[in-house]
DNA sequence: ACGATGTGGTTAGAATTTGATCCATGAAGA
DNA sequence: TCTTCATGGATCAAATTCTAACCACATCGT
């Protein structure tokens, strides 16, 4: 192989199917993905890519070539962490992955004052709904709330992360006989122990508190996203329903990179200060 | 990382510890090594190489780095070992790797009607004395002298190489009462079953055969070196005595590869129809 | 039917990388 | 001691690569 960056240029390529997208990922331009590409083809002395008018499809020997790209990319992400977890100085950037209601709920605050403290540290915070992989460097330090967490990364289950039925003061007030039922559809879908017909479905944590607050219905929600909210109201006549933990992973290449350490400690005591609201246990 | 070619760089470079000597490796020059390999460094954030008035010294960072650089190889490797078994093409490149004396005793004339009766295929042959891995893709065919076939490889064992005394004629003629012994130095040195005295010593076959063609004593040859040159007598008082093995190899990735199963199933006949003289049944 | 958007291809000019050359240094040999 | 050789650094012209800007085409929503 001539130039060993190509895989890189041919795993985007492959990954989006489109020469544009892959450029986007590689902060490039169309042009230049497309002639590395060739050039690639050009090398193996086969084709990569069929051309097809839907776009970009990889052929058969693409697809092998993908399979044993595969390795490559981890050796390369192997080196990543190994290169981020040699640096020692307190000064650069850490990256954070949490999910967006966390962030908001639990970590905007204590993520100011980590800010504060340590003004050389490059704080960069991706909040997402879908979660990242420690394992791809896509982030540093993740805030992850699973059943299980993956065995790859490194960290401490720093909360469980509680269900409980939430309303709002005006719905409190006039309740109907036959509860309106706002159902947040990720598993588990729990059938309602009230007496309570399905009102309204979202795959949205704050879409859901959103109509619980306009007084819409009754609907489950994690503590931590309602429990110190002013306009919500919880139903203590349903139990506490256990369901996520949630876990703060960095993977065990990066553990000793003081930044990453002192976040990963920030965190920690973030949850901990926080952790009987988030359990629902607070009031 | 930011380019991944760049490890191509630093692993010659660390290979070679010397920014010249990588740069003859990968046909480019001292200036361009010397800048990717700090270009590396800084996109890594540490050193790699310690400069030292000796030479490049691999860091400890450097050194870890060059463990997990394996894996990328390895995986690089593999897909060239597709893409060269993916191309169906007769015309092309073949490379073969063969020890330069049982080329010019049993090769050559093989390898001569195999160009003749497939112009398209550009064979390179490449005679050593050191023997060559098939699996990093240094050539595509080896024909190897060893007692064991690593098992990565897939091919036949194509003849035994059994070593035999010979001596020259004139030797022969006038031969003391104590012989003189000339003797190769790689395993197993056999002490020699005659009446002799340790005359002579040197590590290649060429040179032993040389010295016994001008009648400076008696010594082990294999069989395929000695058994039709006409300088030379086998000694038959002396049993054959059984050595290595030959074998033509290949890698599975690439076996399919029409280039490489000519050359194969040639070689297979060439070895077939010399193996009674290899394996000293000859005359 | 129409524009808006997204796709990949092409090309000129800009930016970067590369390669040939010269240089200073240090080691080995005569 | 002097010569020779190989090493790495520095420099600048040459080559390559990248970018930005177009183009043609297809799809989608109005």
């Amino acid at each position: 192989m001539k130039n060993w960056d190509d895989l890189r240029i041919f795993r985007a390529m492959a990954k989006s199917r489109s020469i544009r997208a892959a450029a986007a990922e590689l902060k490039t331009t169309h042009a230049t993905v497309s002639r590395r590409v060739r050039a690639l083809e050009d090398d193996l002395g086969s084709a990569l890519f069929e051309r097809r008018k839907e776009g970009y499809v990889l052929t058969a020997f693409g697809q092998s070539m993908m399979d044993l790209t595969q390795s490559v990319t981890a050796g390369v992400e192997a080196i990543d962490r190994l290169a981020f977890g040699q640096d020692g100085s307190l000064a650069g950037p850490v990256r954070l992955s949490v999910l967006e209601d966390l962030y908001y709920k639990v970590l905007a605050d204590p993520l100011d004052s980590f800010m504060r403290s340590h003004p050389m540290i490059e704080l960069a915070i991706e909040t997402t709904s879908n979660f990242r992989d420690v394992n791809r460097r896509e982030a540093d330090v993740i805030v992850r709330i699973t059943s299980d967490p993956p065995e790859q990364a490194v960290g401490r289950k720093v909360a469980d992360s509680p269900l409980a039925a939430y309303c709002s003061h005006g719905y409190l007030r006039n309740r109907p006989v036959v509860d309106r039922w706002i159902a947040l559809d990720y598993p588990p879908t729990v059938a309602p122990l009230l007496n309570a017909r399905p009102a309204f479905l979202a795959n949205s944590l704050t879409v859901v508190a959103d109509v619980l607050r306009r007084g819409q219905g009754i609907g489950l929600l994690p503590c931590f996203m309602a429990e110190r909210d002013c306009d919500l109201v919880r139903l203590h006549e349903v139990d506490l329903i256990p369901d996520k933990e949630i876990w703060t992973l960095t993977h065990v290449d990066i553990l000793h990179n003081p930044r990453v350490r002192l976040l990963m400690d920030h965190l920690y005591h973030a949850f901990s200060d926080q952790r009987a609201r988030i359990e629902g246990r607070a009031e």
